[in-house]
DNA sequence: TATGGATCCATA
DNA sequence: TATGGATCCATA
């Protein structure tokens, strides 16, 4: 069950950053909009302490407490950097917000009768034009609804950058449609991600655009768009410390050595 | 020497539809946003005239003066499926755009002074914060000035579609702050994204955003938004017809065994 | 088939 | 180092 309306003490960060010990970092939330003082709605406050804990409760090796990652390192035999994959911090952040905190995965909102289809125009004809709209929004990574009936979707953005630009296109849609009245997007630090897969969305790269999210809210009647920002706690050049699961699989391999040297992929047949 | 601002006869896609022979297939042009009435502006007309010419002057194989395509096949053994690599399409557009139309590739526009920090909140504190901009735009693949001094800019859009939701959002930024006057995006037709690389962008899957980015143009000031749908001519199932090369990019290399595809990749070295 | 994602590439 | 891109994966 959801314990999103048990409210508990302050979540762990608060304190623990004085301990020199910690699991995967919160380091900040930043709202982007928020149209009708969500912010000041004690359902946001149980939510967010939620998907806080969620981040807080993931650590590597599992159960050391503690988030260390191996840090990148550069091949000059196959001019590759051996970086950590992403798999393992999705799955631990999924398996907490959906087993401790109630959350569904891969939660569907209702998304129909979303497609609004502008008009636009023809060049050169300029004749009026609505483009068929032939796509449909998949799901967002995890959803819940609060006791006071707020809507929530939350992305875990570990794809690539330009992934984390669809994700909050999507968010500010849906949030203006009113099918959500919450979105939050939670993002690697610029830090955490040099040393995930290449190229993934980092708060750095998006930093440029958040002005145009903010604006696009103010058209949203009610609703918020939040980006929370997390990273790793500490690196380590330990040569004996695997890097994270990096490939397809991504889910059982929690912190095995599968990495010492670089990730031997599986070649291409000769043909 | 740019040829922009010598008017010519139509482009040719207007005659040619009737012969049943054709390169690449100018399909349509829509305009999302257009503040300044644009659309009626000369330039703009040569600007289209421009890029529908380079468009249609993309022939494979080269020099036959049509638009054939492999069709995409299923390999069951690997699992996979044999598609076009974009690289060759892209390439013979930024040829015809930039040696006989004029314009710059990867044309850096004045970028600088676009980063205003938006006044975001934080939260729990509910402190004001805006966020440190720590990364800039890069260039837009294409761009020139016209005589009358619109500056624009076109992007050529075989990315992965997320990639396209990253470019219409930063040319919606720049056309707000006016740093350009008109942005372009060239986008392949549904049917063409088939039987390109997987996950390409395409005007399907894009058509539920349109509304967003249109709705963006309403703070826009000055400049017009607009997006190109292009498609191949013919498609064949001649098991002799190579496909167009595939890049070794992204996750190229763990690609199964591709047995019937003409361009077998150098493999990695063994780690 | 369709959508969101994870991974590595090219180049300035 | 930094930004945009190209490629294939997982799963419903």
């Amino acid at each position: 069950m959801s314990d999103l309306h048990c409210p508990r003490l302050r979540s762990r960060g608060a304190h623990r950053r004085n301990s020199g010990v910690a699991t995967m970092k919160w380091l900040r939330t930043l709202v982007i909009f928020d149209q009708g003082n969500i912010v000041s709605n004690q359902d946001w406050e149980s939510i967010h302490q939620a998907f806080v804990r969620s981040i807080e409760s993931i650590d590597s090796p599992t159960g050391s407490g503690r988030l260390v990652l191996r840090r990148k390192t550069y091949v000059p035999e196959s001019k590759q950097w051996n970086r950590n994959g992403v798999g393992f911090l999705r799955n631990r952040f999924l398996e907490h917000i959906v087993q401790k905190e109630g959350w569904k995965a891969e939660g569907e909102v209702d998304l129909q009768n979303l497609q609004e289809k502008p008009e636009l125009q023809l060049y050169p004809s300029l004749e009026p034009y609505a483009e068929p709209i032939t796509s449909s929004f998949g799901a967002f990574d995890f959803v819940t609804t609060t006791e006071g009936g707020l809507r929530v979707a939350i992305e875990w953005e570990t794809g690539n950058i330009s992934s984390s630009h669809r994700s909050l296109n999507k968010l500010s849609i849906v949030l203006a449609a009113n099918k959500i009245q919450v979105g939050v997007l939670i993002l690697p630090s610029r830090n955490l991600y040099e040393h995930l897969t290449d190229r993934i969305g980092n708060i750095g790269e998006l930093s440029p655009y958040l002005e145009m999210w903010k604006r696009m809210g103010e058209t949203v009647e009610h609703g918020l768009l939040a980006i929370a920002v997390v990273e790793h706690d500490e690196l380590t050049d330990d040569q004996t410390f695997p890097y994270l699961k990096v490939g397809k699989d991504g889910r059982a391999g929690e912190g095995k050595t599968k990495r010492n040297a670089p990730n031997p992929k599986p070649k291409k047949e000769s043909s």
